[in-house]
RNA sequence: CGCGGGGUAGAGCAGCUGGUAGCUCGUCGGGCUCAUAACCCGGAGGUCGUUGGUUCAAAUCCUUCCCCCGCAA
């Protein structure tokens, strides 16, 4: 089938290899624009585009699909299906309704819930048990298109975000392979999305990241995890930041939330409702990430010091 | 040239108003103990990121470059 694919990151990445391995025309992909990153500001392409270059299929970074000359572009390849997977453009109605099959969506949450930029995180955030990728027709909503596959898989008690993002973005591949299989049998069903359960999710910014230590053990592991490894939660001991990248739900303290309870060779922080949480893998400001204990053998945190 | 912190034993740090490198942990050996991840004693392990310079003498002052990281984007 021509196909033409539509993504920009690394979780997009699976599913674009997945079309090419399984014999699929891909005729051209659309990406975001390269972008300037890290402290250089070095120009980057996507990881979308470096894997489309690698398999020589022409390259698209319209700054804008409203203009009409995406839809130009798409007449002269004229594909029979849009794949789009984290692409991060919202498509026209014009462009939705070019392809004779239409336009796909792969979105990494079970819709109608987590509609939105940053479905993974959320899901970890709000400490779900379970999530999953969901593939879709594309209309002219927020991932408010019929769904037409779904995967389920938990996700694991101290789980990150960006752990699960690396299994999901495989489970997408697999999805999007049945999904396509099905467009060419002829076989699918279209569901509705239930617009009573649809919940909508915002993209995270640093804004995001300082830890209330208020909150339970539990609430500020599922944060920490959720924000793992982007923004990544944050802390203060005095004037010094902090970024958190690891903790472990411990026990139960006396103490009030944000005091040291022990700083011998764990660091162990007490927490709102008598929680309290485990600190296991810190980054000073300037420094390299390192172990708590690791960061104890070269500093000294008296017990009962307050963090926030 | 966006702003800033940093590169010292395997790890985390101190030393940086110049004079043959120290702490905590780990590691190795020995001891204590019913026993120990606890305690005691002892040992190994560092050309102090790189280049050049100042000096009788530099981890410590000045210079070149490399690398890591935080903020901002």
């Amino acid at each position: 089938m021509r196909i033409v694919f539509m993504g920009t990151p690394d979780f997009a990445v699976p599913c674009l290899e997945k079309l090419i391995d399984t014999g699929e025309d891909v005729v051209g992909v659309f990406t975001q624009t390269d972008k300037p990153v890290g402290r250089k500001q070095i120009l980057t392409p996507s990881e979308v585009k470096v894997c489309a270059v690698e398999n020589s299929i022409p390259v698209f970074q319209p700054k804008t699909l409203r203009n009409g000359e995406a839809l130009e572009i798409l007449k002269d390849l004229k594909p029979e299906l849009i794949v789009v997977t984290a692409y991060g453009k919202i498509l026209p109605e014009e462009i939705i309704n070019f392809p004779k099959y239409g336009c796909i969506n792969i979105h990494a949450s079970l819709l109608p819930k987590y509609r939105g930029a940053a479905p993974i995180q959320w899901s970890v955030i709000n400490g779900d048990k379970i999530t999953g990728v969901t593939s879709m027709y594309m209309d002219v909503g927020l991932d408010t298109g019929d769904i037409i596959l779904q995967s389920q898989t938990k996700i694991g008690e101290n789980e990150t975000a960006g752990e699960l993002f690396d299994r999901l973005k495989l489970i997408g591949a697999d999805v999007l392979e049945k999904t396509v299989e099905l467009i060419k049998n002829d076989g699918l069903k279209r569901i509705k999305q239930d617009e009573t359960k649809a919940s909508y999710v915002t993209q995270l910014d640093k804004s995001f990241s300082p830890v209330d230590f208020n909150k339970t053990a539990t609430e500020i592991h599922n944060k920490v995890r959720g924000l793992n490894p982007w923004p990544v939660a944050s802390f203060k001991i005095g004037d010094t930041r902090f970024k958190l990248w690891e903790t472990r739900i411990t026990g139960k303290t006396d103490k009030k939330a944000g005091a040291v309870v022990e700083s011998s060779d764990k660091l162990v922080i007490a927490c709102g409702d008598n929680t309290s949480i485990e600190l296991v893998v810190i980054q000073p400001e300037g420094k390299n990430k390192m172990s708590a204990s690791d960061y104890l053998r070269g500093h000294k945190i008296p017990v009962d010091t307050v963090l926030e």
